[in-house]
DNA sequence: TTCATATAGATGCAATTGCATCGACAAGGA
DNA sequence: TCCTTGTCGATGCAATTGCATCTATATGAA
């Protein structure tokens, strides 16, 4: 098994992609810290489950989605109840599972949190680049995922 | 002041954008820790440290180009040094400060950690888009960063 | 000098994360 | 039915992070 060597364009390009990501996700933050909301991964776990609509989620479903540690999730969705979000039901045909809903503060928080998170991208993206470039931007990214697990 | 609303292009765009850089560097981050390295950052520094030669860098300025909060770089120094992958040393003309260097183990530590890391871009870069496209996502990219601040 | 302010770097403490594992239920073969 | 194996979700504990602050030295005005 010979290791490969990345070429200097990829090298390039590798650490413009990792240091422009984490500086546009922690600006962002930031400005939704300066406006006392919770963090992104508020945001990603309501909208998925506003997308979901009235059946809701169950926590492994949204795993999936929001690319979290299964024991992040977990915790995240305690905060998320606490706070009164989301909620929990038992599920009827699963009796280790459970079903996670949004609530009507759940939705009124994430409308709280896109008036700001939504300004950052069209801030920091869509002011930027023309439609063209970030189509072009999107399919380059797009052609990085990873393939689908094998499995 | 008028809250923006991001296009759906942007809004794509940042999708992908994050989820993807999120992805690679996890996966970045699992092939070391499974071939028993450490982390990325340790990488980061290791890397400036060699760069910067035999003179060294402040802490300061190691934070500056790594992008980590100051106490990171001061607690992630601390580790450095306890393996021997890096030395402190007082500098004469400011008391309060103190040079950091990159030991012969340091150097050595970088090459093992690029052996993986490097092979990880390479086959998550450079195997997946041409040098022309690689070019093109760098050069998007740059366009997203930050502009120097003002000040 | 003397004092006020600023900068370099470290650190106590609380919150968060990661890892491993647990308890509970499910599914399916013997 | 019983037992083994697998999946769902939670959690104890250790490590890491974030925040605020501290100590020590530098800098510059008065």
């Amino acid at each position: 098994m010979t290791k490969k060597s990345p070429s200097p364009e990829a090298i390039a390009a590798w650490a413009r992609l990792v240091r422009v990501s984490r500086q546009l996700v922690e600006r962002t933050e930031d400005a939704l810290k300066a406006n006392g909301l919770p963090p992104l991964a508020w945001y990603d776990v309501l909208h998925e489950l506003a997308e979901a609509g009235e059946g809701g989620l169950r926590p492994f479903e949204l795993t999936d989605r929001v690319l979290l540690a299964q024991y992040s999730v977990s915790r995240l969705l305690a905060r998320l109840e606490v706070d009164g979000l989301i909620e929990k039901l038992p599920v009827s045909d699963d009796g280790r599972g459970q079903t996670v809903r949004i609530t009507a503060s759940g939705r009124e928080m994430r409308r709280r949190i896109w008036a700001i998170y939504g300004a950052s991208i069209a801030e920091r993206l869509g002011d930027r680049l023309s439609v063209q470039d970030l189509k072009t931007l999107a399919s380059l990214l797009g052609r990085l995922r990873d393939p689908p697990t094998s499995a």
